[in-house]
DNA sequence: CTGTTAGCGCCTTCAT
DNA sequence: ATGAAGGCGCTAACAG
């Protein structure tokens, strides 16, 4: 494998010549730099992407940290993420946490091979992104808080969108409203359940503890759950998911039952994921501001990479999406 | 930022022992041991993966490069490739080729900053491919052939998958059967229609190029490709879409054109992407076996790795999947 | 079991 | 405009 200093011999240069000829530094003669691109491509001289790593002690890309690649993914975020990062010159990279903290990801991490990391993670420990979040290596993540003060927060305004669902059903008539809930230990879900919670209150509703039901943000999850409610008889009117993943689950168990939505029980989920669109009927739901969320995220790392000060945490609003699977009910 | 080198004075050692100690080679006593992990996390040092990278000229990373993180993804792909680097204690990353041949992924390629990469993008050329394949740099390539040595190609067998799906038609007693394709110049398009044809020439159905219209992949694509077929009146009895994504758009088409699917037209796509079991009509496609070709990349570039003869082109077969949009005609 | 040392390949100051 | 030289931080002989 030809390294600058084979080039730089073939060529007849320094190797600070040819360093500088190839990187484009305006320092030498347009005819040395001839020669050492000649001499690069008669080599097939492709320069080390981890020496010069090394050297300028930056990567110039950052990492998304997702929990699983194959996931469900918010196309959206990632979008804003791409998007941002590539605009201001830097690359973006990928990694899977499966594994947790000794994942892929968290060896990007704990080893500080990339300049800024975005983390979508849970199972990467909040101590692992403690003690590698540090001044030049900002961690913007999206869902959970984490103390360090390298370590900022993006969040979307999931109570707000809890809210807002749960009232509108309230609006349409309906008067007792399960939630479906995610995880226990996922702060989104909380959120989602104090939205709900509130709505509630605000409208005189009693909260009963047998309407709240525990998913896991999985489809299977809410099938499962749906069922067990339905075969505990005695339905709610309407019913909330913590997120579309388990509402279409939902609405799948409700379907083998023959149950019908919106006619015979509402639903609304959470999320706005691709699928709520297509699914029978359409799922109204809570859209997240999942671009806007990855573009500020990429937004923070460059500003506290350029050492400005930034705030601590971010929440960004939810929009609420009207669509076929709540009633009005007369 | 505290280097081994500070580790090793603050442990009262010297670097080599530092990083037998840091890496767990067995070659210190459990009290040095003891001593620098002490003093290791009393600096809260942190290993630079770009220095041991570069020292072991070897990232134990590899790639899969995807033309767009955002895109509809192959999860299954995604999943075997995942877990086959995995257990293989290796890490991936995965990233993007928007730029073509000055994106991120071309960076890691170019630069070499992985070990290994498997390329599902045809923005990134054939000719940055050659480039970048060499002997220790192992290229498995999912969307093409290409030249080099270094670069295996891990097909699926289009040509079969389109043949089988159109077989499935005119036994169904379909006469007129449609092809929307994909772009020109994708290779799997072109060996979709091969199959097409091949099965129409089988069963004796003339080839009416008129019932070809070009397509684009993608479910816009899809959707004004059928509404121009609409308008064209004269419907064929069958349509087959080169992917599922289009299939999805002409749905949408004839169902606003209140053409029935499939009572007054049957259609099939390819790919069996997550969307399809779920429209309406469940789609009939053709299921590509997308983990295994994930798993197969992977496995070949640990063998080219490890210097083992592998064979320059695999050639994977599809699966049919039946569900209800296509009708039998009496 | 521990220490010394020579680079991995590149970038960049400094001198020419 | 070009060259010489010193590391970036780490690993792995090699010597003791």
């Amino acid at each position: 494998m030809a390294t600058i200093k084979d080039v730089a011999k073939r060529a007849g240069v320094a190797v600070s010549t040819a360093s500088y000829a190839l990187n484009g530094i305006n320092k030498v003669s347009s005819a040395t730099i001839e020669k050492v691109l000649k001499a690069a491509q008669e080599l097939n001289y492709k320069k080390s992407g981890t020496a010069s790593d090394l050297k300028r002690t930056k990567t110039n890309t950052i990492a998304l940290i997702l929990s699983d690649l194959s996931g469900p993914y918010f196309s959206e975020l990632i979008k804003g993420v791409q998007e941002a990062t590539a605009s201001n010159g830097y690359d973006l990279i990928a990694c899977s946490s499966v594994g947790g903290d000794k994942s892929t990801a968290s060896k990007f991490l704990k080893e500080k091979r990339v300049d800024g990391a975005i983390v979508l993670a849970q199972n990467i420990s909040s101590e692992l992104i403690n003690a590698s979040a540090r001044e030049d290596f900002p961690v913007i993540v999206l869902d959970r808080k984490v103390d360090s003060p390298y370590a900022l927060h993006v969040k979307v305004n999931n109570r707000q969108g809890g809210y807002e669902a749960t009232q509108y059903m309230i609006n349409k008539g309906h008067r007792t409203i399960a939630y479906i809930s995610g995880p226990l230990n996922s702060h989104d879900n909380e959120e989602r359940f104090k939205g709900y919670l509130q709505a509630l209150e605000d409208h005189d509703l009693p909260y009963q503890s047998r309407w709240k039901i525990s998913g896991d943000f999985t489809r299977e999850g809410g099938y499962r759950a749906t069922k067990m409610m339905i075969a505990q008889q005695n339905l709610p009117e309407a019913v909330f998911y913590a997120n579309d993943e388990m509402a279409i689950g939902g609405l799948q168990a409700f379907a083998e039952k023959n149950l019908k939505v919106p006619e015979d029980i509402s639903v609304a989920g959470f999320d706005d994921i691709q699928l709520s669109e297509y699914v029978n009927p359409p799922l109204t739901t809570v859209r997240q501001p999942k671009y806007e969320a990855g573009a500020l995220a990429v937004h923070l790392i460059f500003q506290m990479l350029a050492g400005e000060k930034v705030e601590k945490t971010y929440n960004l609003p939810t929009d609420f999406v009207e669509r076929l699977s709540v009633r009005a009910k007369k």
